[in-house]
DNA sequence: TTGCTCCTCACGTCACGTGAGGTGGC
DNA sequence: TTGCTCCTCACGTCACGTGAGGTGGC
């Protein structure tokens, strides 16, 4: 047994508002069972109810509408399930990340932590197997992870050891439009050229290093200690800032390179 | 000492976009230490460099601009440590609220719990101090629990007792447009009537009722019950949706009660 | 019949992002 | 000098909310 409801009743049975349901109705995301054609009134069935209960539901959740008609379209519960999955995996890790960000704000609340030591090296040309693709911010991390994966697969399966440290490139646009190139790279000893594997050398540059010692998305504080004290100090040159992920045995440590003029402090 | 960076390097050393630091500078959030007449060219000092990581941070915390700006203009720590505390109360109240709505998806996604039973029921004309005002959805709890607490403070200092649950009632355009009127009312004992207290009695109300157990954020569900059954075997009336409050020993209880015409199921 | 409900545009909001089309600086 | 950086509009995005101005139903 059904029965139809205004869109007033409808809103008050289902805590959304009217405004609402029209919009829901106009992206097709949640259609009146029937719409009189003569005055255009929008009746819901209230076998609807469940449904629209569902998009509330997730839509206080923050799940965007395109996710929302995703799980709603599955048929089979394999794929609905999926969806909500990974949703509640986002959440979970944006809950993270807010823990993170609200412990970091209060070292910057608080002082700042310690001030962070500028060094002056003159990297040397390194050979290295590499990945580039372009590659939006918020995207970064998984992707870092996947492309060093892939590139120590790769050189597992040939046999070779990495001469150093994972490290990475990222390109000015990277950082003027939160989206660019960036590439994941693993040294490789200069022993061992050229092996069927697609190397590349990374040229020598001169570079102003700071190690950050932390999580990454706190890495921010190395990166404004570098840029203040090359702008008050020193000459920036054009290229790819350069991290190098060093070998994590407690806490993890990062050297943030940002290429420079030849000319020492 | 300081020194002044392009856009570009100024973005780098902050991790924010250009279009971010240009809209910044567009609202007179974060405005270049100099601006190039001729060609426009924004100029950042090194010394702002800290304030846009604080902005940076408290916008990844989602942090509305307004409150980033009011942290930012607070030149006593007092204002500033307010603001902030406040938003990490709002965020703390959003992360439990998000936990909650996680279960309750669980709950309507398994079955939807338990079928709720809907009763008739003709509530008599109630004596009761009340409050009215317009409130928006999401600000009900505390308004409620403000309202409240003022009311009972005003009887206690008459020296009466209510004579029955708190309880609340909603109009029509609060559930239609997610904000309207709102009235808190705690029940007299009819003896009293008038006492220098300004009572008003609400009417008798033919109402249909179901008890809603357990968290205010799930009580959709008894909203989504009534509404469907009303509609399928009752006729609805006009009139604001009542609700009240029962005293809580474990589970908090609440009846829902909507405004039907006298029809007993 | 009156007033409440519902309707459709059209535009606003929030915090930027996305081009287009063009100029400036090393 | 070439190309990269920077500039300013103007418009798009996301999920609705806000009126304006008007009609339909009990």
């Amino acid at each position: 047994m059904s029965a139809l409801l205004t869109i007033g009743e409808f809103a008050r049975a289902t805590h959304l508002s009217i405004k609402a349901l029209r919009h829901y109705d106009d992206i097709a995301l949640l259609t009146p069972a029937e719409v009189d054609a003569a005055s255009g009134y929008r009746h819901y069935s209230t076998s609807q109810v469940p449904t629209a209960l569902l998009i509330r539901r997730f839509r206080d959740l923050e799940m965007p509408i395109d996710q929302v008609r995703q799980v709603l379209d599955a048929n089979d519960r394999d794929t609905r399930d999926a969806v909500i999955v990974a949703h509640l995996e986002q959440m979970q890790q944006r809950l993270e990340e807010t823990q993170a960000l609200v412990s970091a704000l209060h070292t910057l609340l608080t002082g700042g932590g310690a001030t962070l030591a500028v060094e002056f090296r003159h990297a040397q040309p390194t050979t290295a197997v590499a990945m580039t693709e372009r590659v939006a911010w918020d995207d970064v991390e998984p992707w870092l992870g996947d492309a060093f994966a892939r590139l120590h697969e790769h050189l597992e399966s040939a046999g070779i050891d990495a001469s150093g440290p994972d490290g990475a490139l990222y390109t000015s646009e990277f950082f003027d439009a939160h989206q660019g190139a960036v590439t994941a790279f693993v040294p490789l000893p200069d022993a061992v050229p050229l092996l069927g594997i697609e190397a590349q050398v990374l040229p020598a540059v001169p570079y102003a290093v700071v190690v950050h010692t932390g999580p990454f998305d706190e890495i921010d504080q190395a990166y404004a200690a570098l840029g203040t004290y090359i702008a008050e100090r020193m000459i920036g040159a054009e290229g790819p800032v350069r991290e190098n992920y060093l070998p994590a045995d407690e806490d993890e440590r990062t050297e943030v390179c940002w290429p420079v003029l030849r000319s020492e402090p």
